[in-house]
DNA sequence: GCTGGCACTCCCGCTAATAGAGTGCCAGTC
DNA sequence: GACTGGCACTCTATTAGCGGGAGTGCCAGC
């Protein structure tokens, strides 16, 4: 038996009622809410059938529905309706990102507004290096065995690592290195630069070929494996809204996830440009969020896609807005980035 | 009436008891935990006296004791007997701290590992940069008109910022604007400049005044000014541990006030060389953290402050433990730092 | 295929009763 | 005078029992 149209209406109806009140609902109190045009028992005998097809349950007999994570999923697929951003949403994006004044301030003002907005937590991940291009290298002697090196990308982000020189350096030496280096890399995106540094030591003269490889096994080691991407967090008090309720209980295993690293990366990582992502329940594989859905986009100038951004809340969220906002800021935010 | 050796053992042994169990301790179970050598209805009497004094106080008529915030001050201060780290966790520490790679390295794994040993929320700020020393500047243009401006301290911070230009700049001009930074600021202390960058304004040559006008306005607004503090936070999921019982039933004022960067500077700024600091209760004059108690230190190199680190939990924790790690861990970190 | 009616189930909130822990006080002892 | 054992008292936490109520499933009728 397949859903008919009032199934899918009884559906919604269930869905937003569940999410507004957080409480089971009945037949009774759907059909008093929502105009359905039929009594509280053909209701029912709806219900028992989203129930059988796996759509809702009951916490307990005789107690009214609630979504199942399968119900939330049909619910994101085909019946939501979209629901533009208010001009009030629209101007607080604005007035809040406003006066960036660089990369760190702009990720830090999103993330804030995500988690204002949306009223979960938010999450923004730092435009990821590899999907960045090297804007200019600079080396920076701060002893006269090491060097610092200091790369700029064109997502505006800087890093920087120290370098342990085998000997001592003159300043000629580093500004060939630096000319070098530039020469070779600058402009190029940085997966497309390993087998550029690999060439760079092969192309190198005879006396500076000790520096040289010095500076690419950092340049290797640092810049592209680790610490290779950055996240900014915000709005983990906003777990704690609607009670021990969401979360079965202990907020513990949801505050574990959040520290590490890996897991959000996960979560907010491997986007398709101009869609947004949801992840309802354990959709995420991962044991600690069983009960939250992440809701998360791609962004960055045009259509490509520079790092991730999203939201991530208990399954019992408001879909459509959560999911109108965080398309919203990250289209915003690829604006903006854009225009540098 | 005073408080004798008895009664305050008494004390001490109703802090230890209540930090270990989380229930109100009896007289019954005290003198059968510890050998105080006189009967039950003896300790009632010192708890009489205690609780007048405002010590101890009973969460309702016949119920055991707990201690109040004085309490916990009279512990701390006169009872604490020093507990030297264990082998293991000094070992915890030096396998934690050892391949730290640069600052953020540094402070990230400083960070985790104080939540970890203390099983608690930790904080640990940024290197302060008006502490901090200035130890080269780097000016690189990205584009005609535009150069970022990055700033490496003797702290191994490195700040950056992007400066826009009066008109377009020749590498020449970006040459001198470097070479005069330089050698008015460099090897400076942070808190020191803003008279000597009054001066670079004022003995620059005509034709390079608007250029650094411009860019002086930036060192003194953003390097000086804003986001010269930053922190780094962990172990958030610590707080879950010992139920809701803590934090009087809700995580959120504390979760709200740990976003907050000024707050958490307060708790971990102003302090003192050398020593380790106990905020209990609302001694930290933060409405929303009246229930949680945070210990706090200074690190630096040599008996210097650059930065405080610290962590926070509720006002019933383990004081000698956590005071004992809290210092360890800043003269560590202390330590590392003094080797660059 | 929809509806009204009805019996049934189960949760939730209330009250009452009980056990237990701990206290304060007092009279007695060293 | 300081400490102790004994005792009555207070308050909490737990358990059990008991409707009320919401919601269901099913069935007969339209």
């Amino acid at each position: 038996m397949s859903l008919d149209d009032r199934k899918l209406e009884v559906l919604r109806a269930i869905v937003e009622d569940y999410v507004e009140t957080q409480e089971p609902v009945g037949s009774k109190a759907l059909v008093d809410r929502h105009k359905l045009g039929v009594s509280p028992a053909t209701v029912r005998n709806d219900m028992a059938v989203l129930e059988e097809e796996g759509y809702i349950r009951q916490p307990h007999t005789s107690a009214g529905r609630v979504p199942t994570d399968a119900g939330y999923r049909l619910f994101v697929d085909r019946l939501t309706r979209i629901k533009p951003l208010s001009p009030a949403e629209r101007r607080a994006i604005e007035r809040f990102m406003i006066g960036a004044v660089d990369l760190d301030d702009v990720v830090h003002r999103t993330v804030r507004l995500l988690a204002q907005l949306t009223r979960q937590v938010a999450v923004v991940q730092y435009p990821s290096l590899s999907r960045s291009a090297v804007r200019h290298l600079e080396l920076v002697p701060v002893s006269t065995t090491r060097l610092m090196l200091v790369m700029i990308t064109d997502t505006g982000r800087v890093e920087q690592r120290l370098v342990e020189m085998p000997g001592p350096v003159q300043d000629g030496d580093v500004w060939e290195l630096r000319r070098r280096v530039n020469e070779k890399l600058a402009g190029q995106r940085l997966a497309d630069t390993p087998p550029l540094v690999q060439k760079l030591v092969e192309d190198c003269d005879f006396e500076r070929r000790a520096a040289m490889t010095c500076l690419a096994s950092v340049l290797l080691e640092t810049l592209v494996d680790r610490s290779e991407e950055r996240l900014a967090l915000a709005g983990t008090a906003n777990l704690t809204r609607g009670g021990v309720l969401d979360f079965q209980g202990t907020l513990r295993p949801v505050l574990e996830a959040l520290e590490e690293e890996v897991i959000l990366l996960k979560l907010i990582g491997d986007l398709e440009p101009r869609t947004t992502r949801v992840l309802i329940g354990d959709e995420n594989q991962i044991d600690n969020l069983r009960s939250a859905s992440v809701v998360s986009s791609g962004y960055g100038p045009g259509t490509t896609i520079v790092g991730g951004l999203g939201v991530l809340g208990p399954t019992r969220m408001d879909y459509p807005g959560t999911i109108a906002t965080v398309r919203a800021v990250a289209r915003y935010v690829g604006d903006l980035l854009a225009q540098n």
